[in-house]
DNA sequence: AGCAAAGAGTTTGACCCTATAACTTTGTTA
DNA sequence: TAACAAAGTTATAGGGTCAAACTCTTTGCT
């Protein structure tokens, strides 16, 4: 059998031990905490030394980007699958269920959101527009923006008229609205953007315990937060299936 | 002359060194990065010679938590001043100002701020939480809670019917209502934690950079917020005094 | 088939960091 | 003034990041 074109036996095998890395990475991070996870740590325990790891990454912070950008894959993936699994739903059950895949994945996987929100490597200054962080980051946000374009194409939400909008907001959203190629009107991306940072800075709230001293359990807060959101596009809000009663204490 | 009560010569000396350790800390911080700020390179800018400083810290963790609790004084100083600045002013004014002087006082301290959000020492196990930073920060947060305790006792805003919260939500809100002293009815308690969690996760988002893809500048973002907020405590909103225009580009 | 180049991995070593132990200096106090 | 405690020093063990020099294996080319 012939070299079957891209992937070559070197490939495949630079691809194995590449996950491998991310596996034993995420393990010390989940196990140990952000400290464990180091080049050395992570070489032994993968039973090679040291600075093997050099081959794949040109340091810590690369790695730690690789790894981290996995994650964002991850939960974009799952988030994803929602959608999918959603399809033939109403947009409001759809979207109510991806926001709570969100959290679920979130609260579920602590460690790797913690350092997706706030990874020990700072990102190659905030000079990495182009990061692999930045881009893994955008790629999942616009999951839930493509649902937001199908509502606002489908019916429609209210949107602020663009005259009630400060100067400088307005001309941030057009931009922001040219470089993603105008999917909506400036105002409704305010309306999608207002729900994003409320949806996502309260997840990272919760998981980067901001509001322990009020909440222990954040779930009727979180459905509160998804409540006010469905009011944002007109959309019925519906409490989330009891399908998985939650165990007893 | 004797020895002045408590703080005798040793003790002055104490302090004063502790300060410089908050310092030098602080200064490795904003100019090199978190990673900069080790037990060593503090010790050695201040001309000790490492292993001295454990005769302040007992290890790297508690330097680190007690410089990010300094911040968190810091910052509650800041927004407590502003509060007694516009003492005589109405609540709402005041009310804006103080959130104003939170959001300005996190954004020329990004560093500072995001060592107070995630610090590198993930604290002592969350099991901490009579951590001093725990602390620090529900101190910084009641100084807001007092606030809009006394709009509460003066002109009250509008608040859910009780039997509208998910039980759970009753339960955790009576909870806290009940450990602070039950200055307002947990129902009243439930605005204001929203309105907290909207303003500090907002500013968290933009402080982190987690809003970089649609956001360059967040003051128009956060004025909106700001309106919201006084919506929601009935409050009229004031946009900022134009005292400081911003310079040209 | 044979051979050079590239890839994967190893050891060595310089340098920094944490943290402990043992020791010195210096201020406080009975 | 002698004893004590606090503050600071050096020495050292153990781990981490990386660069450099060196094997060994796979791959591609002739």
């Amino acid at each position: 059998m012939s070299t079957p074109s891209a992937t070559s036996r070197r490939e495949r095998l630079r691809r194995t031990t590449l996950r491998q890395i991310h596996a034993v990475a995420r393990k010390l991070l989940v196990t140990q905490g952000s400290s464990a996870v180091t080049i050395n740590a992570v070489a032994r325990e993968m039973g090679m030394s040291g600075p093997a790891l050099y081959r794949y990454y040109s340091g810590y912070d690369e790695l730690v980007a690789d790894v981290t950008a996995g994650f964002y894959r991850e939960l974009a993936g799952t988030v994803e699958e929602t959608r999918r699994t959603w399809a033939a739903a109403p947009a409001a059950r759809r979207l109510l269920a991806m926001c709570r895949a969100l959290r679920g994945w979130a609260i579920t996987h602590c460690a790797e959101f913690g350092w997706m929100f706030a990874s020990p490597a700072p990102s190659p200054a905030d000079s990495g527009f182009e990061s692999s962080r930045y881009e893994a980051g955008n790629e999942f946000e616009k999951i839930f923006l493509g649902e937001i374009v199908k509502i606002w194409e489908a019916g429609g939400f209210p949107v602020p008229r663009p005259e009630d909008l400060a100067p400088s907001l307005r001309a941030q959203l057009d931009a922001y609205s040219a470089r993603i190629g105008e999917p909506m009107p400036p105002a409704a991306l305010h309306v999608f953007l207002s729900a994003w940072t409320r949806l996502y800075g309260l997840l990272c709230m919760e998981v980067m315990n901001q509001l322990s001293f009020a909440y222990t359990d954040f779930e009727p807060v979180f459905e509160e937060c998804l409540r006010d959101l469905c009011g944002m596009f007109a959309l019925a809000y519906e409490p989330p299936s009891a399908a998985q009663p939650r165990p007893a204490p």
